[in-house]
DNA sequence: GCTCTTACTACTGACAATATCGTTAGTACCCCC
DNA sequence: GGGGGTACTAACGATATAAGTTTTAGTAAGGGC
């Protein structure tokens, strides 16, 4: 017997959705499913897991579970008015609620290694999970930290990443989209669209309509071809538009703590040459590059034209350097003195 | 409780004496007849303290914040910065001799329509500068080119006398005996606008050789016209004349010098060996300054044998007189006692002196030898550096040093070797730029010609300090800088850019002032003794009119632009020796990498510019004294500071120091300048300069038990050990859990954090040291100013009395006074007091000493033994001091005797809760704080400790747990420092915070902890507003108030304030008069940075002179604890000036009051009576009726329902003006039609003044409703209307009945 | 129905700063009438 | 020769950045009396 489902009309009566935004039309939420294929991955769904992150009023989740009778299904909320639906709705249903903040990384430890009432299975680091999947919502802008701060759990594979590359479904303000799928020389090119492009295979499976496509890779509409939804069928309307993100974890270099570094470094100074740019790794950085770099026309490039690859390379080259700075040094301790004058 | 005759009651009882004293009637007397001791016959100031006569003057019509007067040209923000850049870069131009640009900037300033009045200053000084550098060849060209600027080029301008003053200084270049220069020289006079004495009285122009031709030799002007600091030196100068025309000077007769009367004969051969002897070392060490420095030198000479030869002629033993014939008294090689074999105590000589005679014979010879030293210490800091580090490196290459680890100062004198000539390249290219400009430019590549044309920015700036200086500074700068901003090793590049360039620009200030300085007396050379007493006073004439005068300052864009160019090339020569490792072979490898490295950081995803500095520098630092980098500026100083007579004319010689410290607030500085101008502040003028007189030494006994301390590196007390360098925590394996990396990314923080915070810590104890032992056997002053609640503060900010215990403690009173019977009771109250014991009675404290009498000894006697007894006092190093004194006093057969220089502290108890107390009237309050007689002591925070209590047996009761858990757990100590905060506006959270801190070490949990400080924060608010219900009230009321102005608008508003519709800027900040009449203006606005382009980065600073929105919840938290700050510093200025006045060496810590133990009783005498003088007059109605006037026709912003009638007629009128212009009607409007009509309200004009009273405007109708309480309304959404009333003030609250004459006998208000 | 408490969302000055891009305003030059 | 338009540039403003999250006040709603 499936799940029910509760429609726009009566899930838009909710008081409180916590700046969040969710696509509330269960058909819309069928074709992206469609289109989606999970079955790929997921050979027999019915022996997968999914852990539905920020999941809200829940609606998307009833229509995942009642399409693939997932093994288990959880979803975890810490948002009271969003709880309170969910159990009214689901309490008893083979949905799971799991009362705990997604926010905090001891609610995944509690859940999994204390508590265990939701184990995936752990798969070796070579292809993608085909047991677990993770559902998110992070529409909420104030969220853009924990998005990004998944992505770095890919790279570290700790979290939920640790159980082996785990497909994530990530709904995410249009603008973290952009951000993240930015390919190299573009204007929004920065270090979080290199992590994505370190670590996963991404797409852009759904995206709200009106949105400029020329603030996306050109080849990226055609490539992913994404099913494009009306503003009227999200929840709560006004504010920025929504995107729904295919993560696909995938193989990548360990030497994160050196990669990070540079790369960061390199990309503030994104439209400077390299070869001015790189003086800012570290006392006399330009002369170390300048000798050891073969390709003269490389160190002509600028940084926002950089691939990961190149910045593997780099990377690389830094790690070899003698004299390099230290690199855990890079902070600032607290804003502090300065008395009066 | 409280009892409640209510205000009202009160007031009526004091509205006759306030009526008189807001007319300003003189027949006012003060209310002292109550007192008819000495307190009040401070003749003129009276009662009114200051306050009447100068919130009058900064309310009065006429007064303009925004007007030039503090520098920006008028009341539109752009065109006040425009003309400042100008000027600073028509002050450059000027200096670097870009006449040709100087005068293109001098037609942009003409163009400043609201600068018109004051241009001719600007033009004076291009026109003194092109005749001092011989730019005009001719009486009759200057006459032309004035002519022509005046009448042609500036029409709108005429000259005024000091035009004159550099005409007759001109023409008198020429033979005056010349009937043609004669005849100039009348014309000139006759042109005189203010007469003949205006002309002459600009001495820093004319010369004394100036006054000499036109008195003695024309006979133009009679001695009389002369400004009083010159005559004598003039009358000197005929003299000399006389005999030169006579004779050839006698070298030995000159010789002969007399100090006080003794004659002191000379072997006239010994003295010429010294002479020589002198030059030799100055030319060998230090590079002249100047070229007539070897004239000044002479006199130094001269002056240094008058200083011996005074010395000697006291009764000292053989061995003092043996270190004086061997001391060089040579300022210049003797700044101060950086080796300290070759110093000489000059306390140790002062305190063995026996006869009042000798030790003023002593003080008088000592003042004339620092008078030098104070002028060679703020001049010379720079070369010292420079000649240090080449020392140091002529040395090495003469050993043939070649190690790796190269000392420091070889290194710096590599660096500033490889500056040296790419800046002097620079300064070539910027003056060749300049030469283009002059013949219209040229064609070149593109790249250089943005090179060029910045250049044409900050080229003017680069021109004028010496190259050799900039280097130096540049360098000094940079070391200094390490590890500042929270960069682990390097500094912010905004910080250090704008540092280097204000360094530069100080530089340049004083470099000028001497250079004029020695310009205008360089006629007056080998003089005898006493003329060194004029000269120094016409310098200092001198001097205080060239720093009044400038009112320049460079922007901070020109500062950050030469800043960066000098770092850019200081990074692009400094190296330094590294060693790596090869990651693949791993072999140590050797290299050589910048010094200096420049890069990013980013905190919070914000970028942050960063200069790093390289880590085998950074060990080498930590190592170094960097004592001799410390700004002469930021030392105290050796003789008296400068008096403060205005604003800005104090503390040191050749530094301008403002009376506030005022960060950026030219509306603050407006008001200042309005009631300094108006010689309003006077009392505030001799409170500070008693606190700038009190001349200090530094304990030597206890600066050689820290020495000792210090040197063995370890940590003691309150001085953290050295620290080898940071390390941090290895990251964690890449797979652990987020939070473990997170763990760890914090625990680096928190380490790197408390390393340099203890690195600082370290650093800031060894300046304090090393200018401690700069300053052994010294006498010196600290110069104070105010912030900008008027509390006072020493401008020396390392080592002051301000500072820590250890500051604390290294500190004497120069001046000793025999303790008698009260002077040791205080001192052994004073002991008691620092070792925390300080609840109990006098006699109990007494005790307290007496019963420790040994522990006493043993402390002084071997401090340093493990465990001593002083170490356990709660200010260990002060309290050691006292040990010290008390018992060498205790040596003597009878203690009384003793000559003590131990200050002795009173402290307010709970200052803040004091003036609070004696606001609200509380009864109960006022005794939890002493303001009532009392045989002992009260102790609030146990009162508050006992209150809380009380409140939390009552919830446990109740059944409430938190109550129950926390009843038993409340100590004083727990609530102290919240209670004490309390009354400085400390937040909730803040408060929260405050608690745990003392609960977390009861309670292991940190959540629980948390919870718990949480809950009985509360608890201890409302227990605090409980026993200070008046003070609370007025807390509120002060709060509500400034809330109300600082969202208030003034009706001749700007339109750009309107410029978001109907939501407007608030320009209005909170002012007030202080009892004194120190106006105060809250400088809480926005800031408004802005990125400016330099030759590193972009940097984020803000523009000083912009006005800004204010920022209203900073106005409102602000204003209550700065009302009262601004109450305890007037209470600290008025006994300041009245222990100043009885004698007493007084100092203060805002609320601490320090002199000698025996004057002790004294003082406490003064300090109540002042108290009750600040508060007689109802401070709190006084401030609302300055309010009330200050901002009257203010308006706010209110919601009225739109039901309501007046919103109706509102409507109206809105729609009937919008039909009237045509568009729709906005706030603005209102505003401006308000406006009008409180204009013709004060017109003269009977007609129009008939017609305002028929004027409706949307103010008016509120007006006449009077109050729109029923209908305002909180919401805002359709259903309210916005509306613009007057701005009214709540009513103030009741008053209890305390009378603050209580006070009068209450020892234990301070103690 | 009223007041008081709680919780959420709106503040943001500590994005306690900087690189880069886009737009606008201003200026100079050229061409056409 | 003048005026207008165009082209260029300086100047200003806007935006993204990284990635544990952060106070604090004000307002709305809810619950208790």
């Amino acid at each position: 017997m499936p799940l029910p489902i509760r429609n726009y009309a009566q899930l838009s009566k909710i008081k409180h959705f916590y700046g969040s935004k969710f696509l509330l039309n269960e058909k819309i939420h069928d074709k992206i499913l469609d289109k989606l294929k999970i079955e790929k991955t997921f050979k027999n769904p019915k022996e997968m897991k999914v852990l539905d992150l920020y999941s809200g009023p829940g609606q998307h989740s009833a229509i995942f579970y009642n399409r693939y009778k997932p093994n288990q299904y959880g979803v975890m909320e810490s948002r009271p008015d969003f709880q309170k639906i969910l159990k009214e709705q689901y309490e008893g249903s083979p949905i799971q609620i799991f009362a705990k903040d997604p926010y905090e990384w001891t609610s995944y430890t509690d859940l999994i290694d204390s508590e265990k009432r939701f184990v995936p299975e752990k798969q070796p680091h070579e292809s993608l999970n085909d047991k677990f999947m993770v559902i998110a919502n992070l529409t909420n802008s104030a969220h853009e930290g924990l998005l990004m701060q998944w992505f770095n759990c890919i790279g570290n594979t700790n979290w939920l990443q640790r159980f082996g590359y785990v497909k994530m479904l990530l709904w995410v303000p249009v603008s973290s989209a952009i951000k993240l799928l930015a390919a190299p020389g573009m204007h929004m090119r920065s270090k979080c669209s290199v992590v994505r492009e370190a670590f996963t295979d991404t797409n852009l499976v759904a995206i709200s309509n009106g949105i400029e496509k020329k603030l996306f890779d050109k080849n990226l509409f055609e490539s992913n071809d994404p099913f494009i939804f009306q503003n009227e069928d999200t929840y709560p309307q006004r504010g920025d538009g929504i995107a729904l993100l295919e993560v696909n974890p995938k193989k990548h270099i360990t030497d994160l703590d050196n990669w990070d570094y540079v790369t960061k470094h390199l990309l503030i100074l994104r439209k400077t040459r390299l070869k001015d740019a790189v003086e800012s790794l570290g006392h006399g950085a330009k002369d170390y590059f300048s000798q050891k770099v073969e390709d003269p026309t490389f160190l002509n490039k600028y940084p926002v034209d950089l691939t990961n690859e190149d910045f593997n390379y780099l990377t690389n080259l830094f790690n070899l350097w003698p004299f390099k700075p230290d690199i855990y040094m890079d902070f600032i301790d607290i804003y502090q003195e300065e008395g009066m004058m | 409780m409280l009892r409640l005759p209510t205000r009202t009651i009160r007031k009526s009882s004091l509205i006759p004496k306030r009526l008189i004293s807001l007319k300003g009637s003189h027949l006012h007397k003060p209310a002292s007849d109550i007192f008819s001791n000495s307190s009040s016959s401070n003749s003129g100031v009276g009662q009114s303290l200051g306050f009447m006569k100068s919130s009058q003057i900064s309310m009065s019509p006429g007064f303009d914040p925004f007007d030039r007067s503090h520098a920006a040209a008028s009341n539109q923000t752009t065109q006040s910065r425009d003309v400042m850049q100008l000027w600073s870069l028509l002050e450059a131009c000027i200096c670097s001799k870009y006449y040709n640009r100087a005068f293109s900037i001098l037609q942009s300033l003409y163009m400043v329509g609201s600068h018109r009045p004051y241009f001719i200053d600007d033009y004076n000084m291009y026109l003194e500068s092109l005749v001092e550098n011989g730019l005009i060849s001719s009486i009759n060209e200057l006459d032309k080119k004035l002519s022509d600027d005046l009448q042609n080029t500036f029409k709108d301008v005429d000259y005024n006398d000091r035009t004159l003053a550099i005409m007759v200084h001109h023409a008198l270049k020429y033979n005056h005996f010349q009937l043609e220069t004669q005849n100039h020289l009348k014309i000139y006079f006759r042109m005189s606008v203010r007469g003949i004495r205006s002309i002459l009285s600009h001495v820093n122009i004319l010369t004394i050789s100036d006054y000499a031709a036109l008195h003695a030799d024309l006979k133009m002007i009679s001695l009389n016209d002369i400004p009083e600091a010159m005559k004598p030196l003039l009358e000197n100068k005929a003299q000399e004349r006389k005999k030169l025309d006579r004779e050839k000077p006698d070298m030995l007769e000159r010789e002969k010098v007399s100090v006080g009367g003794n004659s002191l004969d000379v072997d006239p051969r010994k003295i010429e060996a010294d002479h020589n002897k002198c030059i030799f070392s100055l030319d060998q060490e230090v590079k002249p300054l100047e070229k007539d420095a070897a004239t000044l030198k002479a006199v130094d000479t001269l002056n240094m044998r008058v200083v011996r030869h005074a010395l000697l002629g006291l009764s000292l033993n053989e061995k003092q007189k043996e270190q004086i014939s061997k001391f060089n008294f040579d300022a210049n090689s003797n700044l101060l006692n950086v080796d300290e074999k070759k110093s000489l105590d000059f306390f140790e000589i002062y305190r063995s002196l026996t006869t009042e005679e000798d030790k003023s014979k002593f003080e008088k010879a000592l003042d004339d030898f620092n008078q030098e030293r104070q002028r060679a210490l703020e001049n010379r800091a720079t070369d010292a550096a420079k000649e240090r580090w080449k020392h140091d490196f002529e040395e090495a290459k003469a050993r043939g040093d070649i190690s790796i680890e190269k000392r420091l100062n070889v290194k710096l004198w590599e660096w500033y070797s490889a500056m040296l000539p790419l800046v002097k390249e620079e300064v070539k290219l910027c003056s060749q730029v300049f030469a283009g400009y002059a013949n219209e430019k040229k064609n070149i590549l593109k790249m250089d010609a943005k090179q060029d044309k910045a250049r044409l920015d900050y080229g003017p700036y680069l021109s004028l300090v010496d190259p050799e200086k900039m280097c130096v500074i540049t360098i000094l700068e940079l070391l200094k800088l390490n590890s500042t901003g929270g960069i682990i090793e390097g500094m912010r590049t905004a910080r250090a850019v704008i540092s280097v360039g204000k360094a530069i620009e100080m530089e340049f200030r004083s470099e000028q002032l001497l250079k004029s300085e020695s310009q205008a007396f360089r006629d007056l050379g080998k003089n005898s003794h006493e003329l060194k007493r004029y000269l120094q006073r016409a310098k200092s004439t001198f001097r205080s009119m060239k720093i009044e005068e400038n009112k320049i300052m460079w922007p901070q864009t020109a500062r950050a632009k030469i800043g960066s160019i000098l770092i850019s090339m200081l990074i692009h020569v400094s190296k330094v020796e590294v060693e790596g490792v090869d990651p693949v072979t791993k072999q140590k490898v050797y290299g050589e990498a910048p010094a200096f490295a420049h890069g990013y950081q980013y905190h919070n995803g914000s970028k942050l510019g960063v200069l790093k500095i390289h880590r085998s520098l950074v060990h080498q630092l930590n190592g170094e004294r960097l004592v001799a980098s410390v700004q002469p500026q930021l030392l105290p100083m050796l003789v008296k500071p400068r008096p403060w007579k205005n604003w800005k004319s104090g503390g040191y010689y050749y530094t301008q120091s403002t009376l506030i410290r005022s960060k950026d607030s030219p509306e603050q500085i407006a008001y200042l300048k309005a009631v300094s101008d108006a010689n309003a502040i006077d009392t505030v003028y001799n409170g500070l300069n008693v606190l700038g007189e009190t001349p200090w030494t530094v304990n030597r006994p206890l600066f050689e038990v820290m020495s000792r301390v210090w040197n063995s590196g370890k940590q003691f007390l309150d001085i953290p050990g050295v620290q080898e360098k940071l390390t941090l925590v290895p990251p964690p394996p890449r797979e652990a859990d987020p939070s473990v990396h997170r763990e760890w990314k914090l625990k680096n923080k928190e380490l790197a954090n408390k390393f340099s915070s203890n690195r600082s810590t370290r650093c800031d104890s060894n300046y304090k040291l090393e200018i401690a032992r700069a300053f052994l056997g010294e006498k010196f002053y600290f110069p104070h100013n105010l912030d900008f609640r008027g509390r006072a503060y020493p401008l020396s900010p390392h080592f002051n009395h301000l500072g820590n215990d250890m500051s604390r403690g290294l500190l004497l009173f120069w001046n000793g006074k025999r303790l008698g019977p009260q002077g040791l009771k205080w001192l052994k109250v004073h002991l008691s007091n620092l070792f925390g014991f300080d609840k109990a009675s006098l006699n109990e404290r007494v005790q307290f000493a007496d019963e420790h009498v040994n522990d006493i000894k043993q402390s002084a006697q071997d401090p340093l033994r493990e465990g001593a007894w002083w170490m356990t006092a709660e200010k260990p190093w002060q309290a050691l001091a006292t040990c010290m004194e008390l018992n060498d006093a205790m040596k003597l057969d009878n203690p009384e005797d003793f000559i003590s220089h131990q200050p002795v502290h009173q402290d307010g108890t709970c200052n803040g809760l004091q003036h609070y107390a004696a606001l609200g009237g509380d009864i109960d309050g006022a005794t939890q704080v002493n303001l009532v007689p009392n045989d002992r002591p009260q102790d609030v925070y146990a009162h508050v400790a006992k209150l809380v209590i009380s409140r939390l047996q009552v919830a446990a009761a109740k059944g409430d747990e938190l109550a129950m858990i926390l009843k038993d757990k409340i100590t004083r100590k727990v609530v102290k420092q919240t209670v004490m905060t309390n009354v400085y506006g400390v937040t909730y959270v803040g408060a929260t915070f405050q608690i745990d801190k003392q609960l977390s070490n009861i309670f292991e949990d940190r959540k629980y902890s948390l919870e718990l400080s949480k809950y009985l924060t509360k608890h201890v608010f409302s227990a605090v507003r409980e026993l200070f219900q008046g003070a609370h009230l007025i807390q509120d009321w002060l709060g509500e108030c400034s809330k109300r102005i600082s969202k208030s608008i003034r009706l001749d508003v700007d339109e750009k304030s309107f410029k978001n519709g109907n939501k407007p800027d608030f320009m209005t900040s909170v002012i007030w008069t202080t009892p004194l009449g120190l106006p105060i203006v809250q400088p809480y606005r926005e800031t408004n940075k802005k990125q400016v382009t330099t030759n590193l980065q972009t940097i984020f600073i803000s523009d000083p002179f912009g006005v800004n929105p204010v920022n209203a919840r900073r106005q409102k938290a602000g204003f209550p604890p700065n009302f009262i700050h601004s109450l305890d510093a007037s209470h600290m200025l008025l006994s300041a000036a009245e222990c100043g006045r009885h004698g007493l060496d007084f100092a203060s810590v805002h609320d601490s009051y320090w002199t000698h133990a025996c004057d002790v009783d004294k003082m406490n005498v003064f300090l109540r009576e002042q108290f009750i003088r600040l508060h007689e007059v109802d401070l709190i109605e006084r401030l609302k009726d300055e309010f009330d006037e200050r901002y009257r026709n203010y308006v706010q912003i209110a919601r009225v329902e739109r039901t309501s009638e007046l919103a109706k007629q509102i409507i109206a009128l809105r729609t009937q003006l919008s039909k009237e212009l045509g568009r729709q009607a906005t706030l603005a409007d209102e505003i401006y039609l308000e406006k009008r009509r409180v204009q013709m309200l004060q017109s003269e004009d009977p007609q129009e003044k008939a017609d305002a009273e028929k004027m409706v405007t949307t103010v008016s109708l509120v007006e006449a409703i009077g109050s729109i309480e029923p209908i305002e309304s909180k919401k805002s959404d359709a259903s309210t209307l916005v509306i613009l009333t007057p701005l009214r003030l709540p009513q103030i609250p009741p008053k209890g009945n305390f009378d603050v004459r209580e006070l009068k006998n209450s020892k234990y208000f301070f103690s």
